[in-house]
RNA sequence: GGCGAGUUGGCGGAGUGGUUACGCAGCGGAUUGCAAAUCCGUGUACACCGGUUCGAUUCCGGUACUCGCCUCCA
């Protein structure tokens, strides 16, 4: 069997994937912040890492594979909610992250093995930060902790390609007083009364959101996991700060030793944003009647690493296209083995546009069986969206419906039209 | 300014040092009581300029354009 090959970021290079414990393949992605319902490019990160956690359950087996995804559920973000809308944290962030999984759900994503919540590992956060203090490289000042950019200096920098020096000449941060590098990041603030806060030996104060991952993939997948994914707008700064907090905090260990990182979504060819009126959430399109389905299959046509658009074009012919296959799959069984050519361009780098030519290949020559547990595998063509694609399952056999279009063919020939 | 990605036929979108991607649309045909559906056939495209090569869309360099990050947005 071919190995599986992934696009390593610490590389830039694809690289035959080599998981350090078979029997535990241990992945990592960073969820999202519970504040609001997720929009379309919340939704692509999700799509991608969910058809690797596909892959690696496929070959590995699907009880070896250990796929973390966090909910974090402490964050100014969430605070500034709270205090324009009145309501409680608690129940914003319970909120958000049911309708998350709702809406992920729907996008035919299965659940990670374990979905921490940052609020759940504040003790581990902290105990991260003594240690990174002790070792030298952080410190207190003023009730935050720094993360000291300077005290590791050859690791710094490495996964996005930047040095430290060159970041500071083209710094755009903030210069806090208390910041011995313009750099440095925060590891914990202060918090008023009426925010959130935990005691800790600087105060009460909150965690940075950097250091939420770092504690989280430790305490989770221990010093060294296989695989860390994410959007690559995460990549500077939040990847490179898990990176630093990590490695020097547990140099026993190398962190991730894979890095994905998939590309930005677009909307009818330009960055979604709110001014543009191009923004919308998964739930805006699933109550305008695209089902999550056709929303999954435009994620797969284009591959990760590509920035990818969203049209309604798309999505019309993506529609089209899950109709047909629906229509000529139904009754049939998946077969066990996934066919070699969809494991084959899966497995290269998640290649998933090029599976789906498979799949139009076995469709064209009526590979029914194929094209169905091809289809499976991808995570499309769920029963439970029949209904939408108007496609009722009606208990007859292919070869039943054969024999009664034959015989009507007989009768129209016979101009026996009643 | 720094770092990075991209530019493929009407549209979408893979891939490859020399041979058909694939899908949608279009066109031609078949079939047809009408219409739809369906089926068959059909498209030598790879931004521009150089270089390497027997040969480049595919490798190298440059140009143009687009885009992302450098602001706790996936």
């Amino acid at each position: 069997m071919t190995t599986i090959q992934l696009h390593n970021t610490r590389t830039r290079r694809k690289e035959p994937f080599a998981p350090l414990d078979p029997a535990n393949v241990r992945m990592y992605v960073c969820g999202p912040t519970v504040y609001d319902r997720a929009h379309l490019g919340n939704a692509r990160p999700v799509v991608v890492f969910d058809m690797l956690f596909r892959l690696l359950r496929h070959v590995y087996g699907a009880d070896h594979v250990t796929y973390v995804r966090n909910f974090t559920d402490v964050d100014d973000k969430i605070n500034a909610r709270a205090a324009e809308s009145g309501r409680p944290i608690g129940e914003i962030t319970a909120e958000t992250t049911q309708w998350f999984l709702d809406d992920m759900a729907e996008l035919g994503a299965l659940e990670p093995t374990k979905m921490p919540r940052a609020t759940q590992y504040i003790p581990q956060m902290v105990a991260m930060i003594e240690t990174l203090i002790e070792k030298g490289h952080a410190y207190a000042a003023e009730g935050h902790v720094l993360f000291a950019v300077d005290s590791w200096k050859s690791g710094y920098g490495k996964l996005s390609g930047r040095s430290v020096d060159d970041m500071i000449a083209g710094a755009r941060v903030e210069v806090a007083p208390y910041k011995k590098n313009p750099m440095d990041f925060v590891l914990w603030k202060p918090s008023s009364d009426d925010l959130p806060g935990w005691p800790s030996p600087w105060g009460r104060g909150r965690p940075g959101w950097h250091i939420e991952c770092s504690a989280m993939a430790y305490e989770l997948l221990g010093e060294s996991f296989d695989i860390h994914g994410g959007g690559n707008d995460l990549m500077f700064p939040h990847h490179e700060n898990e990176i630093a907090q990590s490695c020097c905090a547990h140099p026993e260990g190398d962190f991730a030793k894979v890095w994905l990182h998939n590309e930005m979504l677009q909307v009818e060819g330009k960055k979604m944003s709110k001014s543009l009126g191009n923004f919308f959430t998964v739930r805006d399109l699933l109550e305008q009647g695209y089902p999550g389905e056709v929303i999954r299959f435009v994620f797969l046509s284009t591959h990760y690493r590509k920035p990818m658009d969203w049209t309604e074009k798309k999505a019309r012919e993506a529609k089209y296209i899950l109709q047909k296959w629906r229509q000529m799959t139904l009754g049939i069984e998946a077969d066990p083995n996934l066919p070699i050519e969809v494991q084959r361009a899966i497995m290269d780098d998640l290649n998933t546009p090029e599976a789906i030519t498979q799949l139009h290949m076995y469709a064209r020559e009526g590979e029914r069986a194929k094209l169905k547990t091809s289809a499976k595998f991808l995570g499309l063509l769920e029963t439970k969206n029949d209904a939408y694609f108007n496609v009722e399952e009606t208990g007859l056999r292919h070869e039943l419906i054969d024999q009664l279009l034959a015989e009507r063919e007989t009768a129209r020939k016979e101009r026996d039209y009643a």
